[in-house]
DNA sequence: CTCCAACCTCAACCATCCTTGAAGTACGTC
DNA sequence: GACGTACTTCAAGGATGGTTGAGGTTGGAG
């Protein structure tokens, strides 16, 4: 397999090598080194870089990504089933992230053209006491 | 119309007195002072704290909120109708963040189980050249 | 009229996620 | 074997979104 150096992992993830330095300062990625103290990326990592990006537009913290990350193996390429296992742990905070974010779109679409101004359920007719609505079993705008 | 005072604020939308006094001197809310210099909130604030967490929650920044509340008027409770213009303008990168969320989950999900180790569209199996694939219009997990 | 919780300002600090720059080393091409 | 580009480390800086703390004031209840 040939090894990418870092500037040509950079080029083809997207992402700055000062960026990538510091994946691999937080132990998000791995390298090797050259004789002469140069880092090698193995094509893997090229997946895991993909991976954190991805992540991070979801909204997840490196740190979740890295717990993420760190079930892979190190010493070999990850397999599918590697994979699989991140898939499935993840599953449920995409529904999650996704459910938040049509909550949100929903709640202003129900207010173009509806009656909402007389509803006690929209929020923007509605004091919107979050507190108050935690308890009452009504979420309000939140997670 | 009651007051409401930055303790009573805190409260019922669930945000620190430290983060609403940050909000208001980044100007995404305002206030009037007593004549003891303490703040007093309009009712119609704890809407717009709610829409600031709820876009937060979204991976919105408070600069992109700021710019969407700063068309809201100042000197009056925003109507139905002041929010609708937010509503529409908001709706497409709803959308969109949920369609990258579910393309992450889709792929994610496709290698479950799935013969993608030999399929040339599996992300997995791909070695995900996020800038080679840029131009081609297969778009690989970016935005 | 006293008293304490809640308010005030301002500056400093924090976490996250990097970027920038200085000063020096490696690698591959001519 | 020299030349330039890409690489190295390390320290400092920066944007975002706040929190914390010191030192002082206000407001409402008793």
């Amino acid at each position: 397999m040939t090894l990418l150096t870092i500037g040509q992992l950079s080029d083809r993830a997207g992402v700055a090598t000062s960026a990538i330095r510091y994946y691999e300062a937080e132990g998000l990625i791995h390298s090797t080194r050259t004789t002469g103290n140069q880092r090698r990326y193995e094509q893997s990592t090229l997946r895991r870089v993909a991976f954190i990006k991805a992540a991070q537009r979801v909204g997840l913290t490196l740190e979740e990504v890295g717990e993420a990350l760190a079930t892979l193996p190190d010493n070999r390429t990850p397999t599918k089933s590697d994979w699989h296992r991140i898939s499935k742990d993840w599953r449920p905070r995409l529904d999650e992230q996704i459910r938040r974010i049509e909550l949100l779109r929903a709640r202003l679409d129900s207010c173009i053209g509806c009656g909402c101004l007389s509803m006690k359920s929209c929020w923007l007719s509605n004091p919107d006491d979050v507190a108050a609505q935690r308890g009452k079993g009504a979420v309000l705008l939140e997670p």
